[in-house]
DNA sequence: TTAGAATATTCAATAATTCGAATATTATAA
DNA sequence: TTATAATATTCGAATTATTGAATATTCTAA
């Protein structure tokens, strides 16, 4: 198996799961979990500005991660399949399986 | 449902997610998809530096993607879980869904 | 038409990643 | 012991990501 993979798949690869790099941006996905939301009720939700929540939305659109709709004024998110969900749940498992094994390297990550 | 969750699991969520989001240690994790390989087996199937690949795999041991097992002068690396490749193939689909449903946005992505 | 609401974009400063080069560490065979 | 192999770390430069601030765009109600 393991069957050769170009670099290019690979750079798209990675540059899908970018998206889920970003606390803000797992905080969407969360919150678009259940289904679609306006960029108003994002913004009444999560605590970020509207135009940094807009600068989110526009690279998860760019990748694929979530599609729009738009109805007037409004523009309704949601997320462009289910796995991205179970993708998430699953880099969540691994989190919390280091973090009761006493990881002690998961202290001192990265903040913001 | 969507329990609230905390900033500081989001940055450790976000954080443990940020290793997929390179080229190489997707590559890395392909090829440990099979079980464990020693430094110099991978620098031999990879087109990667030696130190190159050894600060890849110390962001991943430190982030709990990766465990290494030493053996004399060796190190041998393996997967730390099995989530963690599943969580990779979901995201691999979500990008081929999107490569067939012709999304524009892919073409000029970040490239290295 | 025009004011205001909803959303998006641009720009610039700062922070974080990536990687080559050099060097350090550790283990083992001679 | 010492040379060599295997791996890890440090440093600096280049690139990329993140975000606040300002501004632009689009829509709709009046």
């Amino acid at each position: 198996m393991t069957l050769p993979k170009s670099k290019q798949i690979y750079a798209l690869h990675a540059s899908i799961c970018q998206v889920l790099a970003n606390p803000k941006r797992l905080e969407i996905i969360d919150q678009l979990q259940e289904g679609e939301l306006s960029v108003t009720q994002l913004t009444e939700t999560m605590k970020i500005s509207q135009a940094n929540l807009s600068q989110h939305l526009s690279v998860m659109r760019h990748r694929g991660i979530v599609t729009v709709r738009r109805d007037g004024a409004n523009s309704y998110y949601r997320l462009a399949s289910p796995k991205i969900v179970r993708a998430c749940a699953l880099m969540r498992e691994v989190l919390l399986e280091n973090l009761e094994s006493g990881a002690e390297i998961l202290r001192n990550q990265t903040k913001q």
